[in-house]
DNA sequence: TACGTTGGCCAACAGGTGTTGACCAACAAT
DNA sequence: ATTGTTGGTCAACACCTGTTGGCCAACGTA
């Protein structure tokens, strides 16, 4: 392992950190660099910009495993499960939240990451009708964004007060019936 | 009225566009007093700071109406649809979620505005015990901030492409349990 | 011992930011 | 006619930003 090994992986580790606690914007590369105990040109000079220790720092593979033996009853409670290990103390993930709301080049990023990545694929194999999957999955996404919105961004003292097997108790169900259930139909 | 109060609220619907569009660092003072056709210094004289201006853009009495003429059951759909008039089109609500998420003097607004003056007065209205009333409306209002934040900020496409009806539909009876159903308990 | 490479610091640049204060035209009232 | 107020522009200040290039010490290798 070189030397720079070290100190690239103490920047990223203090630019997740930074991204997630202050935005893109308010973090600025001299606070990173002085979180990582290096000159800010350093940044630079290992990631090209500000954009690219960004794209370094929010950079994930969370597709979620074994999506052949799933039984569709059970997706709602496998997908809110893998949700919340996925961002129980991940500042990478919020930290991609925080700047996907702020931009619109973040918000492709975070599309590409929740929806595509993790929901769709889940709401391809489980539901009936697969016209319908894109707007279950939607649905499905914007119950565990919402709920990451809170619990981990916001921070809504109610919702960080929940214990994981509640929030998996009581999300399970909304996103099951969202992937699975009839269309409710309603005024249509 | 005065010949000022136009120029302010010309400011004011400059500034709503432009923190809801780029969100609060990237919107300068500048740009907003180019939209509005004024000089930026007047931006300060009429409210003082960009902290300022950016409170009263985003300051709104939301109370939902007829709390006490309200049907347990009913709640739900009365308040998704409460939550879909509020939200279509406007741009200072979308402002105040884009910037709450960015810093943390903003996340208290949104939970005043959102939570504690919406949610949390329904809830405690219809929810059958007193002491879950807190956890209750958070969950509901992480569901709906969730759509909010999928439909009007990161505009995914499939929850775009959903009509008014279709929301409520689905969202309704979500909100519904979660305000009244039974504690579902798991593996508590 | 010489030398190129690696990892790092320092100082500066160019541009954009919120914010301030001086100045000014129009108009109403004395 | 003079004065005071209102609504507005202009130019600048002080600061902070991302980014760049030059210099430097250590070190492995020939």
């Amino acid at each position: 392992m070189r030397r720079s090994d070290a100190t690239r992986t103490a920047i990223l580790a203090a630019a997740r950190e930074r991204f997630a606690a202050d935005g893109y914007d308010r973090a600025t590369i001299r606070a990173i660099a002085k979180d990582a105990r290096i000159d800010p040109s350093m940044v630079m000079r290992y990631f090209g910009s500000k954009e690219g220790l960004f794209a370094a720092a929010t950079s994930f593979d969370l597709r979620l495993p074994e999506l052949g033996s799933l039984a569709p009853e059970e997706a709602g409670r496998v997908l809110v499960e893998h949700f919340l290990d996925l961002w129980e103390g991940n500042d990478a993930l919020v930290a991609l939240l925080r700047v996907g709301v702020a931009g619109a080049a973040g918000a492709e990023r975070i599309r590409h990451t929740m929806f595509e990545q993790q929901v769709l694929p889940v709401a391809r194999e489980v539901c009936p009708d697969p016209e319908q999957a894109a707007a279950r999955a939607a649905l499905a996404a914007a119950q565990m964004l919402g709920m990451a919105l809170a619990r981990y961004v916001l921070r809504f003292p109610p919702t960080v007060a929940l214990a994981r097997e509640e929030v998996v108790a009581w999300l399970a169900p909304t996103v099951q019936r969202y992937l699975t259930a009839p269309h409710p139909g309603g005024a249509l």
